[in-house]
DNA sequence: ACGGTTGTATACATGCGAGTAAACATACGT
DNA sequence: ACGTATGTTTACTCGCATGTATACAACCGT
């Protein structure tokens, strides 16, 4: 038999959570839009009449997944505030699901018709930064850029570290938080005398 | 005449500009999958009929765009080495064309379809990137980190300059420089001996 | 005033991927 | 051994965005 990969024939509860997985697994590739049903199926090591026992459609698979991702990040790093703990949290979360961590920042928060699940995400991470930065630049485009950029430095950088292998995350989020700090320093700079 | 918006009737060529222009800012929202031909039209305010007058394909179209964001792109700064002088070098680019910019950058690098036109580009950042890492980092993960995170950092904080209005362009490439040296820096940190 | 160019309107063609249906196959519990 | 749950195969339907065809309208140079 030359068919050793997968064991077929799962319990229903078993199949949807791998189905999951290798969703994630697959839409974080190329997001939601150029990711084929067959590309899913393939990798769940199934038809795609399966996929669709069950979820509705591939639309709502996505919602699945990207609100699982959501959930388990809010879990660990908390929806409010960011507390001085939430990068190695980051770093957690990331590590525990690579692939829904790419595909969430990656792709889903660029993507129109799902941006209503990742814009409170982005959103709320914007404002944190903004607050944080309001004690050392004062209002204006510099405040604005910082506190843009330094949301998507955060997730890049995290990106990054899991693209590279995931060396230790002790180190890691030290480095992450010493970028943010260059950023915000850079922002903070004397005040644009020009010339 | 309750039509005052365009001006109908160009010349060949000029209507032709128009369109890239038009479907750059349109395309620049959500990217190529999530924009409809029209989207573009309207954009135009041309009809869709127009659009295949003068390109054969939305794929074409959208090629032709890239295309030619790239070769200004490398007119500016230049293709093989990044000199000192090429952040300022973005920056213009940028400020030149802030729609192709940001379509590049936010959404063609991350295109199936389209890969074969930016990841030229995106290797040679990187590798550039590395190769400057390289007399202060030991090779290992962590120049690996740094050499993948800087470039995102870059186009990434141009983006951000653009969305907070664009503000003193040298100051901006003074501290995008000084937000690159502040991860460099974090990845040069003493070894990892860890705790 | 005429011929070509540019644009519009409208209706249609087409392809591709999503989604469905129905008949068959086989593991598994009991 | 039997019935149910799980999965496969095959062959569909369907929607929708892309792409096309045709006839009409108006501007523009000469």
């Amino acid at each position: 038999m030359p068919q050793p990969a997968a064991r077929t024939r799962l319990p229903r509860a078993e199949r949807r959570a791998q189905i999951l997985t290798a969703a994630t697994r697959a839409f974080a590739r190329h997001g939601f839009a150029d990711t084929g049903l067959d590309e899913i199926a393939e990798e769940a090591g199934v038809t795609r009449v399966v996929l669709y026992r069950h979820f509705d459609s591939k639309a709502e698979l996505y919602r699945t997944i990207l609100d699982q991702a959501c959930s388990r990040l809010a879990e660990r790093v908390g929806t409010d505030d960011f507390e001085d703990d939430a990068i190695p949290a980051l770093l957690g979360a990331a590590a525990e699901d690579p692939d829904a961590f790419r595909l969430l920042f990656r792709f889903a928060t660029r993507e129109r018709e799902f941006q209503d699940l990742t814009d409170s995400l982005s959103a709320a991470a914007v404002t944190v930064a903004r607050s944080n930065l309001a004690k050392q630049i004062p209002d204006g485009p510099w405040l604005d850029w910082a506190a843009q950029l330094i949301p998507t430095l955060t997730t890049d950088a995290v990106i990054a570290w899991l693209d590279s292998g995931q060396p230790d995350p002790d180190t890691a989020a030290e480095r992450i938080r010493a970028a943010i700090h260059g950023i915000s320093q850079a922002a903070a700079q004397p005040p644009p005398s020009s010339s």
